[in-house]
DNA sequence: GGCACCAATTGATACGTATCAATTCGCGCC
DNA sequence: GGCGCGAATTGATACGTATCAATTGGTGCC
C-alpha cells in the first residue's frame, strides 16, 4: 500500500505471496519509465523490491507525486482502459507482472483476485488518508506525517535509533506532500533543532525520538 | 475515535433479500447517517437519488469532505473490514442496498461484480484528481473546478443558462477543497463579478459561461 | 407576517507558505 | 583529491488564504 497519514490501513497485504508471483519478472532501472499516463493497462505490478513514484503533471508543469510504491505495493490499477499517472523508479526495482485479467476474472485464480480487490480497497482508504492530510495539515504535521508513516512502514525498526531512508528528492516530497522544497527543507530542519531526528546525509533520516514526532504528526503541538 | 453505532444504522438496514439491486431498498432522510467512521461493512450502497457525504474528522476537530455521492455512485467500499469515513444525506437519498460479499466473490452475480470492480477503479481515478486538486491548485481553481465537475456531472444542461444545484453549504464546499468558507465565498463572488456564474439564492448556480469557468479551473488566468 | 437564528457574505488583519535569491552541500567524474 | 554541477539549505520578502469580526441574507417557526 502506498505511504499516507493513516495508521491502521498500513497492514500487509498478504503474508504470503502467491506461489505463481513469487518469480520476479521485470525489473526496473532506477530513472526508467514502467508506463505513462495514457498507456493501456495490460498488465498490473506487485513490487517486489526498490521504490518507484506514481506522478501526474498539469499542462503548466504543476506536478503531483500521487503516492510512492514501496515493496508489497500493487500499481498499474486502470481507469477505464488507460493508466491515469506515469510510473517511474527511484530506486532499481524489481516487480512481478500480473495479467490485468486477474483483476476482472476471479476464475483463473481466485485468491490472487481477492488480494488485487484487497489491494484496490486499500489503496482507496490510503487515499482517503492523504486527503485529510493534503487538505488539513500543516507544513510542519505533513512532514512529520511522511516521516512518521515512512519509519512504521519501511524504517530499520531493528537499529536505535531507527532509520529512515529517503530514496526520492526534496522536490518529490514536496509534490507529495503539496509543498515547495524550501519548505520541506525547513520543516526537516526544525524537526532536527528539536532534536527528533537527526539527517546523515540528505536521504538517511534518523528518529531519535518516534513518540515525538508522532505527536508533531498529529498536531499536537504548534 | 468517533465509533459509534447510530441508531439508523443499529437498524435493519434492508428488509428485503437485496438479490434485485437495481430496486432501492433503503430511503436516507436528510441529515441521517447511514453509517459511521469505524462500523463493519456489511453492505455497499448504490445511489438512486439524493446526494450524501463521506467526511472524516480529525481528533481536533478538522474535518475533510471526502466526497460527495451522487446518483450512480457506489458508496461503503470497505478498508479491512471497516468503514473509514462517515457518511449521511444532504438531501432525501434513495439507495440500492448490495451485499458485501458481491464484491470479493464473483460467483453469485458476475456481472454485479463486475460493476462493483469498475466503480471501484474509477473511484481511485477520480481521487488521483482530487489530489491535484488538493495539493497544487489555487482556492479559485479549487472552486471553477469544483463547479465544473458539479456542471458536468449533475447540471441541468437542456436549461439556458445551465444551472447546478448545491445541497451542501459553503462549509462543506470548504472541507471538501480544504478552505475555509469565507474564502469559497470570496471565490464565488469573483466568478460572479466576472460574470461566469450567477447566484440565484444560496444553492442554485447558474454557470453563465462554461468555457470560462473550465479556463479558471485549469489556472489559465488570475 | 414578523421574529429568531444560523448560514453566507463582506471586511480588516495576521500568519503561513511560496517565491526569489544566495550559499552550501554532496556526489559523480576526471 | 579536486572540479563541476545539480540538489539541498538558508535567508529575505511577497502573497494567498486563514482568522477574527461585523453585517447581511435566508429559512423556519410562532
Amino acid at each position: 500500500m502506498y505511504v499516507t497519514i493513516s495508521q491502521d490501513t498500513a497492514q500487509p497485504l498478504f503474508e504470503v505471496a502467491p506461489t505463481d508471483f513469487r518469480k520476479p519478472l521485470k525489473s526496473l532501472k532506477k530513472g526508467k519509465y514502467l508506463y505513462f499516463e495514457g498507456d493501456d493497462v495490460t498488465h498490473l505490478f506487485l513490487i517486489e523490491s526498490g521504490v518507484v513514484r506514481l506522478t501526474r503533471v498539469l499542462e503548466d508543469g504543476r506536478r503531483q507525486v500521487i503516492a510512492f510504491g514501496y515493496p508489497g505495493d500493487i500499481i498499474g490499477f486502470p481507469a477505464g482502459d488507460t493508466h491515469h499517472t506515469d510510473c517511474d523508479a527511484l530506486s532499481e526495482a524489481k516487480l512481478c507482472v500480473i495479467p490485468r485479467k486477474a483483476l476482472s476474472n476471479s476464475h483463473h485464480d481466485p485468491e490472487l483476485h481477492r488480494v488485487l480487490i484487497d489491494a484496490a480497497l486499500a489503496e482507496i482508504s490510503a487515499m482517503q488518508d492523504h486527503f485529510m492530510m493534503l487538505g488539513r495539515k500543516s507544513a510542519a504535521e505533513k512532514v512529520a506525517s511522511f516521516l512518521k508513516v515512512l519509519l512504521e512502514r519501511i524504517g530499520d525498526a531493528d537499529r536505535v535509533p531507527p532509520i529512515i531512508e529517503l530514496p526520492m528528492s526534496r522536490a518529490d516530497i514536496a509534490d507529495f506532500l503539496g509543498l515547495t522544497t524550501e519548505t520541506v527543507c525547513r520543516c526537516l530542519t526544525a524537526l532536527r533543532k528539536l532534536e527528533i531526528i537527526r539527517l546523515d546525509g540528505v536521504s538517511k533520516v534518523e528518529v531519535l525520538d518516534p513518540p515525538a514526532l508522532a505527536e508533531r504528526a498529529d498536531g499536537k503541538f504548534n
